[in-house]
DNA sequence: ATTATATATGAATATATGTTCATATAAGCA
DNA sequence: TGCTTATATGAACATATATTCATATATAAT
């Protein structure tokens, strides 16, 4: 099993790596883009779908659209979000994978 | 890409899935297992090598080793750390590959 | 038993973070 | 323009978290 494989990290990649593990360190986060990974989401819908507010919502995906996580189509009045990294999508299936077995 | 795969989710799921990115989620405790993951270290190869308090590492090498992360293998008075799962080393590496590209 | 070394632990502190509330902004429609 | 719907935002609050300091524990050696 044991890779083996050490990485010479300096201070930007460990930010960039943690910063990227801490957008998915928290269960609101996790769900949501668990959710919109199947399709684009309005706010509302999200927050319906999830029993949160539409505040939580609303703060929670302009955090993950900092992170260029996910990405927003306005229609209308209407906002739809989607998956814009499915590398880290990946990733995220991967643990929940892993967790679940 | 778009892979589609979505999980019904239930709340120990989520749990368990936000506290191991949690756990990836803080500078010291990437930097820590990006350390040992060469070979096993001890608390104050740890600290010297990574310039932070011994306290501070001993702190997060029990946090880690709660989650079985990390393992310890005492001689003398000296305690050896190692990983624990593997599994969770990978998926750091993926995520700092794919930050350095 | 005393001393030295290595590690662990608890309390305290400072900082970071998530949610809520109230309100602001933006778009569509009468 | 005024009204409605959808979303965004900022401030406030409560909670979580990482680090530090002082001290405790554990092992070994003299």
């Amino acid at each position: 099993m044991e890779h083996q494989k050490f990485h010479d990290l300096n201070d930007e990649t460990i930010e960039a790596v943690t910063q990227t593990f801490k957008a998915l360190s928290d269960t609101t986060r996790v769900r949501i883009l668990n959710l919109i990974c199947q399709r684009e989401y309005s706010v509302n819908e999200i927050a319906e779908t999830l029993g949160l507010g539409q505040s939580t919502i609303s703060h929670q995906l302009r955090y993950l659209k900092n992170l260029r996580l996910v990405k927003a189509r306005r229609e209308g009045t209407t906002m739809y979000y989607s998956i814009d990294d499915y590398h880290v999508i990946n990733v995220l299936h991967q643990v929940i994978e892993h967790v679940q077995h």
